[in-house]
DNA sequence: AAACATGCGGACCGGCGGTCCGCTTCGTTG
DNA sequence: CAACGAAGCGGACCGCCGGTCCGCATGTTT
């Protein structure tokens, strides 16, 4: 990749993001974007292939941290923890990254609102918890349960969730769920 | 309201179906629709005022024997009925009406995507699954389990699980989480 | 039949996601 | 450094869509 390929690249990441801080998932068009980015459209196409995947990879950025920290031993989130407080551990971790991200995750959904389940990210996040679930609650369909589990960060109903207690009231709410569900 | 205008509101609402039967929930424009009906698009907005209130006008009228069924005593989903019981009576039925109309629900997602937490339709549901979570599972927040297991009806996920399986395997993974959650 | 309210159709608008292509810039090679 | 091909760029352009508007037609009432 050139030089100033990659430049841009990152400017319309950083453009992307300001917008989305700024005026929250709506009326982000790419032509603004791309303006803010002092950028042609076209190069929006070119580097991103589309709306969906500029929040595709958007999405992904914010949250390598996290992918990272599910692989890394040694923390709650990690491999060898037991799967019950893995599990835990990796949403309330999730409800601090939806918090800090209302704007990116209504976005992302809208963008993905085709197929949602190719999205590579949310995928990894329902293979873990899949996985984890599983482990810890042999009885219960786990994708299913997954799937479930994984619309409570559904940007909306964090929103709605968040609105009165912030992301504690949504981890709180989330936990209520996620042990009832792991107690079959 | 003149009968003209009566008799457009109905060719609107069967041409909607037919539609959506026919080419799935994706290219539904309200320029469609109102060719289809034999009618011009104004007509389609002056009844509807948007697409949004198309797709919410169509989903009550599907949903209209269900609510029905909720409110008359003497069947598991009527008042009278135990609280679990009729929480997984109501959770059944509504796999079956997903199946029926998985198109429609998967136009009306889109359509309400916007605060979908003002649809009529979903606001009932959720009034009444809440309700039943209450009683059933005093330790859960009720509100937020409630759309939790309303999410299990999301048109993809609803789409991906009948893929194999059908409706019943929807009503088994479905059961299985909120028999799970009521355990509680 | 006349007069009024209601409803109708479809041209029109602004905005969007996505494409295309002539021109510019980068970086490599001798 | 000159020059050349590849890679990238920008923004005009396209088709489509949701939504509006208003001159005309149709139903209703007296």
């Amino acid at each position: 990749m050139r030089s100033d390929a990659t430049r841009n690249r990152e400017a319309i990441l950083r453009a992307a993001e300001e917008l989305l801080d700024a005026h929250g998932a709506e009326h982000i068009s790419l032509d603004r974007v791309a303006a803010a980015a002092g950028v042609g459209k076209g190069t929006v196409f070119r580097r991103f292939g589309s709306r969906t995947g500029l929040f595709q990879e958007l999405l992904a950025e914010r949250a390598a941290a996290l992918a990272e920290a599910i692989e890394s031993p040694g923390s709650p989130l990690g491999p060898g923890a037991p799967p019950r407080e893995r599990l835990l551990a990796f949403l309330d971790e999730l409800a601090g990254l939806a918090e800090r991200n209302l704007a990116l995750f209504a976005a992302h959904e809208r963008a993905c609102a085709a197929d949602k389940y190719r999205d590579p990210t949310y995928l990894r996040w329902h293979a873990h918890v899949t996985a984890l679930v599983a482990a810890a609650a042999p009885g219960l369909d786990a994708e299913f349960a997954a799937h479930t589990l994984l619309a409570s960060f559904d940007a909306d109903l964090a929103r709605h969730v968040m609105a009165e207690g912030g992301a504690d009231r949504l981890r709180a709410s989330v936990r209520g769920v996620a042990e009832a569900l792991l107690r079959a």
